[in-house]
DNA sequence: TAAAAAGTAACAAATACGGTTACAAAAATG
DNA sequence: CATTTTTGTAACCGTATTTGTTACTTTTTA
C-alpha cells in the first residue's frame, strides 16, 4: 500500500474539525489531537483545501474549517483528495511481453486491481463524515 | 499500499504454471516470463508452497508445478498467501489519546478499514484463478 | 509594528522493497 | 560416487517513499 496514514490522518483530521463545530482551527492544534508536526497536517489540509472540503485562513486568529460541502462527503470523497491517483498500470510490474504470458497478463491484472479498487471504494462511500463525527458525538462537548 | 506487486507477480506465477499443465517449471523459467530475477521469484513461491497452492521439487529436472488445491483457488486465496498480514490497527497512525477525537478515532477508523478491506476481497473471492488462465487460454499451446 | 498562522521548499531519518550475490541442501543423472 | 541442476535462505545494496523537522515567505489581525 503506498502510504496509507495519509488516508487515516486525513480522517482524523476532518473529524476534529467537526468535533470544533465550525471554530477556525489552527494546524498546530490538530496536530497535537494527531501527534505528529503541524506541517504534516499542514500538507494534507493543502489537499483537503484544494478539494474543497475545508477552507483556510491565514493570520492572527485563522485556521481550518470545514466547508459546507464537507458535511455531506463521505470517505470516498476524503480518500479521493488525498491519496495519489493510481498510476495507470501497475507499479513495479513490466513483464516480458515476448512471453505469451507476460504479453496478456498486464491486461488481465489492470482489471482485477480495477474491481478491487472499486469494492474498497463502494464500502467507503457508504461511510460519511456525520456518521464519524456521530460516533465521536459522546466525547463533544455542548451536545446533548 | 504495501508492496502490491508481490501479489501481482504472485498471479503471474500462478498463472504461468497453470499455462505449462503441470509441467515442472524451474523459477529461472518463469523468472523470464515475469522480468525478474529467479530469487524473486523463489521467495513469492515459499509462500505459495506453504498455502498448499504449488508444489516445489528440488533438484535437476525439478521446478514448482499447481497443486490439484491450486485449480480452484480464487484471487483471495492468492491475496492472503503473500500479502502480509495487516499489523493490528494502522501503520504509523498514534494519535494522542488525551484528545477525546484521539481517544476514539483510531477504533472508528479500525472498522473503516476492515469494511474497505472486506469489500475489496469480496471481489478478489469472485475470480478464479481459472478465469485468469481462460482468458490466457487464447496464447496457449495445446488446446483448441 | 508585532504576532499568529498558512504555504511551501528543502532536508534528514527511517522504512520498505526489488534486485543481486552467495552458499548450503537436495535430487536426478551418468 | 561425482556432477549438475535446482530449491531454500540469508545477507546486502540501491532506490524510492514517507514522516518528521527546520526555515523562510506571505498574509492577516490586533
Amino acid at each position: 500500500m503506498s502510504g496509507n496514514s495519509r488516508f487515516a490522518v486525513s480522517v482524523h483530521i476532518l473529524a476534529y474539525l467537526a468535533y470544533r463545530q465550525g471554530a477556525a482551527v489552527p494546524s498546530k492544534e490538530i496536530a497535537a489531537s494527531v501527534a505528529t508536526h503541524p506541517v504534516v497536517i499542514r500538507r494534507l489540509l493543502a489537499a483537503l483545501v484544494q478539494a474543497k472540503l475545508v477552507v483556510a485562513r491565514k493570520g492572527a486568529g485563522g485556521g481550518f474549517a470545514l466547508t459546507p460541502a464537507a458535511a455531506g462527503c463521505t470517505l470516498l470523497d476524503i480518500y479521493r483528495a488525498v491519496e495519489p491517483k493510481p498510476v495507470s498500470g501497475l507499479a513495479h510490474f513490466a513483464p516480458n511481453h515476448r512471453c505469451p504470458v507476460g504479453a496478456k497478463i498486464e491486461s488481465i491484472l489492470q482489471s482485477v486491481f480495477a474491481r478491487a479498487q472499486s469494492g474498497m471504494e463502494t464500502e467507503l462511500a457508504q461511510v460519511t463524515l456525520a456518521a464519524v463525527h456521530a460516533q465521536l458525538r459522546p466525547v463533544c462537548p455542548g451536545k446533548k
